[in-house]
DNA sequence: CTGACGATTCACT
DNA sequence: GTGAATCGTCAGC
């Protein structure tokens, strides 16, 4: 662990802009305390999605269910959902209460507890693939659905500014993962990544623009 | 109640 | 590059 931790706080989350805060969340920790070990890692991909307007966000035309009903809640909060039938991807809700923001945190670094994220992920040793790609870190650091609309200002599960610093002209952006279904708005550059990071999943054919 | 499919990953050709 | 795995979610009947 780094000396000195800043958990980020509501006003880090409740921000409007919500590509503003994608490119901010690269640099700082997620950090889980579940299961009675603490793991950790640094954000180095993010994914936006921009609420109702989004063509690629489970909230597009304000579509309410049950599963997407935590994205109408404050900025601030885990959502967390199931896909394929054998991943869990970790967002964070953005913006406030009935604005459906929400961010895809795509690939860490591992910093703490990687011996465990090995362990939880089953996989032999510490290789890239154990936080890189929305699936795999959030069993690296055990994150599941039950863990959707848990508050991110709690012990559990939060992120944290450990003074380390992004020079901006290595924060990318492109074209979203896996989104066709969206017609023009896969197109748009909602993807930030910290370029020449090896953690950093796939997309390669996603052209990165300064 | 039913059928179609997904903000993915991995093994295999 | 291609396809399988695998089941919760959601729209439609």
């Amino acid at each position: 662990m780094a000396a000195e931790i800043k958990k980020l706080g509501a006003s880090f989350y409740s921000r409007p802009n919500v590509l503003a805060i994608a490119k901010d969340l690269l640099g700082k920790l997620l950090v889980t305390r579940l299961d009675h070990h603490y793991t950790s890692g640094r954000i180095v991909e993010t994914e936006a999605y921009a609420g109702i307007t989004d063509r690629a966000s489970h909230a597009y035309g304000g579509r309410r269910t049950d599963r997407t009903e935590v994205m109408y809640g404050r900025g601030g909060l885990a959502y967390v959902y199931f896909v394929y039938g054998i991943h869990h991807l970790f967002n964070v809700v953005t913006n406030g209460k009935d604005i459906p923001h929400a961010i895809l945190i795509r690939a860490l670094e591992p910093v703490d507890g990687i011996a465990y994220m090995v362990k939880r992920t089953g996989k032999k040793k510490d290789d890239i693939a154990l936080t890189s790609g929305p699936g795999n870190l959030s069993k690296a650091l055990g994150l599941y659905k039950e863990h959707s609309g848990l508050s991110l200002f709690g012990k559990e599960v939060y992120i944290a500014d450990d003074g380390y610093r992004v020079r901006s002209n290595l924060i990318g952006s492109t074209a979203r993962i896996g989104v066709d279904y969206a017609g023009d708005d896969a197109k748009l550059l909602y993807r930030f990544v910290i370029k020449g990071n090896k953690y950093v999943s796939g997309g390669k054919k996603n052209q990165v623009h300064p």
